[in-house]
Order: structure tokens, then sequence, then C-alpha cells
DNA sequence: ACTTTCACG
DNA sequence: ACGTACGTGAAAGTT
């Protein structure tokens, strides 16, 4: 081990487990490879052994995990870094990821190891399944294996992963993705991994309640629907849904799917004027949606150990740059109905004095399209500081900002995203429930009012037609290939794509600077406030009624300033006992 | 494994 | 006449 220290290049390191998830799963070895062609492998947690003493192993370790001064590499650091913690190595910080890194270089490549390892290094990997089997029930624990076949298995990864840094290094170089490789996201791993070790109390007993009632609401709409259809019919096939409203009670027929009509929420709305069976399906779906997906999946999500939930956030899925979660998926909890905000009522904070703490960005990609564009007219809306949907409706209308009707900047709100998403004619049309040449009309006058938001989406269109990818303020690169495809269809989405991009991922670019900065802060001032959720716009603290007023001033002077815009960035902030007191 | 639907920003 | 608004994850039915 004494080579470790006096390692001057990165060590690169893997472990093997016995799960998937690294919150649950123990560790069966540890691989290190410090220079090309050599590695190591330490079992530890093999069933038949021989396995190394697991004190002495951290002992030898902790030293070096724990220093400033190691330069760690791993695929995917975030889950070997839980399961070190959790095995009793803490991990001080990694600089380098190469998932991360091919992430950056271009986000909808696949990155696992195996497939960069063959594209980068003309490397065939040995396969995971040769020794575990496919993924499924029948899949074996790598602590079941001899040491001798996970340990070639393991080194082979962790030198593929060494093998593999300078060749990203070069790729990020030559797409000027280097600063934000090591300034924001390789530093955000660590904060990620602090984030899911954290978790999120969930009020369980609230949710169980919630449970039987929506139940009971469900089995009551099942049995109102089969009797106003006068066939039963299982009403969560959209088939058999489908063929009860369109074939036996001939309703119109609205959009097609793939194989039959739609049934969806859109296409019941529109039907529920004429006959009983539509509203009813509707709330059923939103029962049914409530209950399956969150009420009674939270439950099961809760960490044995710890009482909380523990979800998984990625950084390498989302194309425009974005984090995803999953399991769950704490980033589409609902909000916007009163039924659905029950279930935010039961994210809450541990303990009696505890409190959550909510931070979110105000009309961010607005803002950001303000920034870029420099239209003077959004500009100014966000100077001035009212209302932004108000002020383009003013705009859209021709009437002082006062005399804006409620639907009138409920229009201009769906028209400013619509211009954000590249919006057609068409769907306007149907989203205001207008004539398509009233829609035309609309984003003509939009273009009018709005030149400068015009001229910036036609250059943002052009420049990546030339480069062949779009990209975000901090240089994130999304190549968009399809902007040259023959097909007319994929070539339209790629477009749509080239326009938005810029702005949801600068948006995303600007959170992450934040929640680095936030993180270290936090460390830095010896804060017992957690950074426990992100959601895109909005970052969800765990605190207490000493140290809120702190944090909340850290925190905003953090997110408004994370990078400099023309426009201000306004952050707002709530607190409460759960998630929907404190969101803003 | 794929499709449809729907929860969120 | 194109039903062409971006990005996700999960459950359930269907194949």
């Amino acid at each position: 081990m004494k080579a470790l220290s006096s390692a001057s290049g990165p060590v690169a390191f893997d472990t093997e487990t016995t799960g998937l998830d690294p919150q649950s799963a123990e560790l069966v070895g540890i691989g290190l490879a410090l220079q090309e062609g050599e590695a190591y492998y330490l079992p530890v947690g093999h069933a038949d052994g021989p396995n190394l003493d697991p004190d002495r192993v951290r002992s030898a370790l902790r030293p070096f995990f724990a220093d400033p001064k190691s330069r760690l590499a791993a695929q995917n650091a975030k889950y070997d870094w839980h399961v070190l913690h959790r095995f009793g190595i803490p991990v001080r910080d990694v600089a380098e990821d190469t998932m991360v890194a091919a992430y950056l270089a271009d986000p909808d490549r696949p990155k696992n190891l195996d497939a960069l390892a063959a594209t980068r290094l003309g490397i065939e990997k040995i396969p995971t399944e040769s020794l575990i089997g496919a993924r499924g029930r029948e899949q074996k624990s790598m602590a079941a294996l001899p040491v001798e076949r996970v340990g070639v298995y393991c080194c082979e990864d962790a030198d593929v992963v060494l093998r593999l840094v300078p060749i990203l290094e070069k790729e990020l170089r030559a797409v000027e993705g280097l600063a934000l490789y090591r300034e924001v996201e390789v530093p955000l791993v660590g904060v990620l991994v602090r984030m899911e070790r954290a978790g999120v109390k969930i009020d369980t007993a609230a949710l169980e309640g919630m449970s039987r009632s929506l139940g009971d609401a469900m089995s009551r709409l099942d049995h109102e629907i089969q009797e106003a259809a006068g066939v039963p019919f299982n009403v969560k096939s959209t088939r058999q849904v489908a063929e009860v409203l369109f074939e036996r009670l001939k309703l119109p027929k609205g959009k097609r799917t793939k194989d039959g009509y739609s049934t969806d929420e859109e296409v019941l709305e529109t039907l529920a004027p004429l006959h009983p069976i539509p509203r009813l399906l509707l709330d059923y779906r939103q029962a049914q949606k409530l209950k399956s997906a969150y009420v009674d999946a939270l439950p099961k999500l809760v960490h044995p150990e710890t009482g909380r939930v523990h979800a998984t956030f990625h950084q390498t899925i989302a194309s425009t740059g974005r984090l995803s979660a999953s399991d769950p998926s704490l980033q589409n909890i609902p909000i916007r109905s009163e039924e659905g905000r029950a279930i935010r009522r039961a994210f809450v904070a541990e303990g009696a004095k505890g409190l959550l703490a909510s931070f979110d960005y105000s009309q961010i990609e607005l803002r950001l399209l303000a920034h870029f564009s420099h239209d003077p007219v959004l500009s100014e809306a966000f100077r001035v500081g009212g209302d932004v949907h108000t002020a383009t409706a003013a705009r859209l209308f021709g009437v002082a900002p006062d005399a804006v009707t409620p639907a009138q900047r409920g229009q201009a709100k769906t028209v400013n995203f619509g211009i954000l998403y590249g919006m057609g004619a068409a769907r306007l049309a149907r989203e205001l429930s207008l004539s398509r040449s009233l829609a035309s009309a609309f984003i003509d006058e939009y273009k009018k009012t709005h030149a400068g938001v015009a001229a910036y989406m036609a250059e943002m269109l052009a420049r990546a037609r030339e480069r062949g990818y779009a990209e975000t303020m901090l240089h994130r690169r999304r190549p968009l290939p399809g902007l040259r495809d023959s097909h007319e269809g994929r070539r339209a989405e790629a477009e749509r794509a080239a326009i938005n991009t810029p702005i949801q991922g600068s948006a995303a670019d600007l959170i992450k600077v934040a929640m680095v900065k936030i993180d270290a802060l936090v460390t830095e001032r010896g804060l017992r406030s957690r950074l426990i959720l992100q959601v895109h716009d909005e970052l969800l603290f765990e605190t207490d009624e000493d140290e809120i007023e702190s944090l909340a001033t850290l925190v905003i002077e953090a997110m408004e300033h994370a990078l400099p815009l023309r426009v201000p960035l306004v952050v707002h902030r709530g607190r409460g006992k759960n998630w929907d007191e404190a969101h803003a």
C-alpha cells in the first residue's frame, strides 16, 4: 500500500458489491489501478474466501481515500463512494469520473464502461453476464464467485478507467468542456453523494391513510364506470376503454395512437360534456396515479436503517444537462392539484425542531432567454420586476399592464412557454382553443413585439445547424445529428431541441454551480443544514429554527449570483414542517 | 420490451 | 395536412 501514497498520477478504483443499490449493497472487493496494465484486487466479502481482514483493508486504504492530494478516478464514482463510505472508508473527493466525462463529451452516446472501452480503447471487456448471468431473478451475486474470477474482472474495470482518463480529458478539451467538468460536474458528484445519503423523511402513516381513501374512491369509480358502460371491462386498459368509448358508446374519436384511438386526458376532457364516463375515468386515473406512483410506492422505498427515502440522482441521463432522479422520481412529486399536494405534505422534516426550507428560481428560463436575446421588452420586464406573463400580455394585446385580464395573462403564459419549446401554430391553436390562423397571428405578433427573441432563436438555430450541436452558457454541448436528417419530422424535432437546449441546459448549469458553492459554504461554516433535494429550479434543505436564517442568506446569495446575467436572478424562499408548506 | 398515460420543471 | 412544444421516471397493459 506504500505505492498508493506515492502515486503521482490518477489512481482508478472500482468496487464489486452484492447488488445494484449502493445504499444497501455490501462490499465484495476493491480494485485499484495505479498504472496501465497493473491492477490489484482486495477481496473482503467473498462467501468462500479467501478474504483480507476488513479492518486491515480499512486502515490501509483510509489515509489514501481521505487525502485531498489523491487523484481518484472511477466510472460512476458516486456508486463506489457510497459503498466505500458504508464499509468504513470515507472518500474525501474524486478527481475523475469517466462516466461524467463521457456524458459531457456527448450526453446522448452510450457511456457504460463496456461501451467506453469499446469505442475509446477498442477493448472488449469481460462481459458482466459471464460472471453473474443475465440481469433478472436468476442473477448471481459477486460474493458467491471465486476471488480469482471477480478479481480479474474488477482489475480490468479499474485498468480501463485509468486508460480512459487521458483520452476523455483530451476529448473534453477539444469540446471546451474541461472547465465545466473540473469546476462543476466532478465537484457535483460529492454533493450528490451527500444528498443521496441524507435522504428525506416521509410521513408513512399519513400515506397509509391516503392509500385507503384512494383505494375506496377507485373501487367506487370503477363500479360507476362499469355500471354506466353496461359491460364489464378493465378500466385500467386503454384498449378496452377505447373500445367502450368509441365503439360501444359511439363517442367521437379524437387523436390516434400507434394502433387505435387515444383516451388520454385531453381526449377525455373534450368528451366529458357528452357522457358521464369520461369524467369518471379522469377521476379514476388521477386516483390510480396518485395511489400507485406515490402513496403506495414511497413507503416501500423507506430505508430500513435510516427510516428515510434515499433517491438516486442521475448526473448523466438528461440530454440537456439537467439532473434526473429515480427510486423514487422525486422530481415529479405532485403539486398542481390539491389531491396531489397532500402527498407533498407527507415529505417532512425530522424531529420536533426540524424545518424544511425551499428556494426556487423565479422564471429562470425566461430570464435566460432575456439574457441571451438582449430583447429589450423581455429584459425590461425582469428589470422592473413585475409579473412577466402580464408584461407579455400587455405587449401582445397592446394594453396597459393593469388592463390585462386573467385570460389574457394565461394566453401570454402559454405563448411564453411555447416560445421556449419552439412551438408551432398548430399546437398553440390547440392549447388556446383558437383557430389555427389566429394562433399564427399570435405568434407573428409576439415576434413583432419581441424582435430580439425572434432574432435570437433564428441565430441559435443557424449556429446549431452550422456546428452540429447546441451549447449552453458553460459550453455544455449537445450534438444534434438530427439537424441534418433527411427525415423532415426528425429534423424538426432536432430544431426544437436546438432552441430549447441552450435555455434548459444553461438553467441546469446555473443551479449546479449554486449547488457546488452552497455545499462548500455549508461545510466551511459548519452548518447542520443539509441539501436534500433538487428539482430543476428548486433546492430543498432540511434545517432548523436556529440555523434557517443564516442558511437562507447563504443560499439566496449563491443562487442569485451563481453566474452573472444581464437581468437579475430572483430566488423565492419558503419554510415549513413539510414540503408543501415550505414551497414558496 | 414496448406502448400509453401522466406526475413534475 | 403533417396533432410538430422541451426535458424526465414510473406504473400498468399488451406483446
